[in-house]
DNA sequence: CTGTTAGCGCGTTCAA
DNA sequence: TTGAACGCGCTAACAG
């Protein structure tokens, strides 16, 4: 472990002259470059970082809280964070927090104690005022979850939107009877997505039934989506097309409708959200779903860290990424009943 | 940002006592610790982690390496290492590599730049001897995949006797004509599997057929999966049974099957690896394969990679898990033909 | 273009 | 039981 002041002697020059050729490109005359250089390589010296974060005050590296890292909608945004990460210089820690508030605050605690200069938030509830407190004192970002009404700087797609566009589709396929596996968690894309499905029925004069709007666990687990969708479907009528609000419930119904007896989508429409390949395009019938570009969220989120982090560029409040609808196999128009 | 000198200063004492109290539980007189403590607490303030570590000379960060972190065999390793990691007071910084040897390097050189105390690798290939001179010098784990003629710690399950125990299974169920799907990868678990099958079938007497023996992608891609069953399955005469060496090769193998008009089990059995939920219990059939215990994998190298760090602890240098065959619904008795 | 010097915030001798 | 003082390895003035 050479240290600087060891490639200094070596090449016969002050610390300072070596410290100039590594960081700034401050000009240093050829010759001793050469010097310094030939000195580094001799004694493969590398420089230590814990000496040069403590004087520079920065730690390079950025705090990212995911509940888990196993879920794949999670791991393709971290893929996107991490890839930029690297890109930019910075180092992606990342911590996983579970359902548990105590854990995020522990995490953040990093940034007080300079161990990072950021974070990234996943899966933030609604009702993070709290936050507030860190991100007036240190570079936050929120992907996509986040509370309307605190400002914090997020990135994410247009929830009401999508699951409007969702809504629309299944009305242009003569759905009416239309039943919804939404969630108990506290995420605005969750609120936003149910606004959405009765907003839509509204606007086409369809009654909402409250039979019809059901709540899955709130990690929208395989188990819980196909419990849910044997309740929806033992409703009578049972509803001819399920918008489930995640593409492993959409899974669970499938499955579901299966084991009873229908087929998907003879006698039932159901529709996913997020596309993560992993779940929909892996068995047929492959999932009509609404694509979320989580990769790429990734990486704007991490972009938009880095602005943040680096205090002359602005940083917009809110970004809102392109969704896209994918119609595939589970889907299609209402059987004329007979 | 209150510093030590600050809550020495508000506790009327020197930073000596604030650094020992916070330290070492060397002893402290009751009412200036009592002082001390409410100083802290009155500038909440929070130890300088950058100047900690260059002191102590640590970083307390472990390094983890990974070809990507959105293949669930992977996710659930790293959620094990994570877990241990937050445990002994480590954060896990975890690196992408993809297939990129000079990727891991770079990520290695973060342990001469004291950016990481020790290294997990994971993936890595036969013939990593190159290894040596950062294991020599580092604390380093090598996790599922490992080199047997490099002696470096590592820990997996025992690939060969996994790949004799689905043999024996396939044995027992009448079959005789099983066919592999292998990887062109250079991983020591794919030539032990590899070596488990050959060697089953020269115990019991059945030729092997080279027909039989096919290479899928590297990383495993159930498309790559889907192609080579296809392959296998318009050999004559076609095989019974095929043993899939990953689980997403086992799903593009009962996908083809399904294309091709063929049932499974009814008309071929096929057996996967690893047992990642996600994919072996998502859809019907339910694959039969054998599981590794990739959560306990991952804490277990994180402990291990602690034993390293702390001297004083004694590392075994290899660490065998135990593997299980799991039976469920993609494998049957050869049909007696007709 | 280069060297001298002063810290960054903390942990740890050595004296008192 | 406590304090003074040094230094971890590096960067950033400030002189020269």
């Amino acid at each position: 472990m050479a240290t600087m002041a060891d490639v200094a002697r070596e090449a016969g020059v002050s610390v300072a002259t070596v410290s100039r050729l590594l960081n700034n490109q401050e000009i240093v005359s050829p010759d001793t470059a050469t010097r310094v250089y030939a000195a580094i390589e001799k004694l493969s010296y590398e420089p230590n970082l814990l000496a040069r974060n403590l004087r520079r005050n920065e730690s390079r590296v950025i705090l990212i809280l995911a509940p888990n890292v196993t879920n794949p909608y999670y791991s393709h945004i971290l893929s996107g964070i991490g890839d930029v990460s690297t890109q930019i210089g910075y180092s992606a820690l990342i911590f996983t927090t579970g359902d548990d508030q105590a854990r995020v605050r522990e995490a953040l605690d990093f940034l007080k104690k300079h161990r990072a200069d950021g974070a990234i938030l996943m899966a933030s509830n609604v009702g993070c005022d709290w936050l507030l407190g860190y991100s007036t004192q240190f570079p936050i970002v929120q992907c996509s979850e986040y509370d309307p009404e605190v400002e914090i700087s997020h990135i994410s797609i247009d929830n009401y939107q999508a699951a409007v566009d969702v809504m629309e589709y299944l009305h242009g396929l003569g759905h009416e009877r239309i039943a919804i596996i939404s969630s108990e968690n506290e995420y605005i894309s969750t609120r936003l997505r149910l606004k959405g499905y009765k907003d839509s029925l509204l606007k086409h004069g369809v009654p909402m039934r409250d039979e019809y709007v059901i709540y899955a666990s709130r990690d929208y687990s395989f188990a819980s989506g196909k419990a849910k969708a044997k309740e929806l479907l033992s409703v009578n009528p049972r509803p001819t097309a399920i918008f489930c609000i995640s593409d492993t419930l959409a899974l669970g119904a499938i499955t579901a409708a299966k084991e009873m007896g229908l087929s998907v989508p003879g006698d039932l429409t159901v529709i996913g959200f997020d596309d993560v390949v992993e779940f929909t395009t892996m068995f047929h019938p492959y999932i009509t779903t609404v694509s979320q570009p989580c990769y790429e969220l990734g990486k704007q989120a991490a972009r938009l860290l880095y602005a943040k982090m680096s205090r002359n560029i602005e940083a917009p409040l809110q970004t809102i990424l392109e969704h896209k609808m994918v119609i595939r196999e589970s889907s299609a128009g209402v059987k004329t009943s007979g």
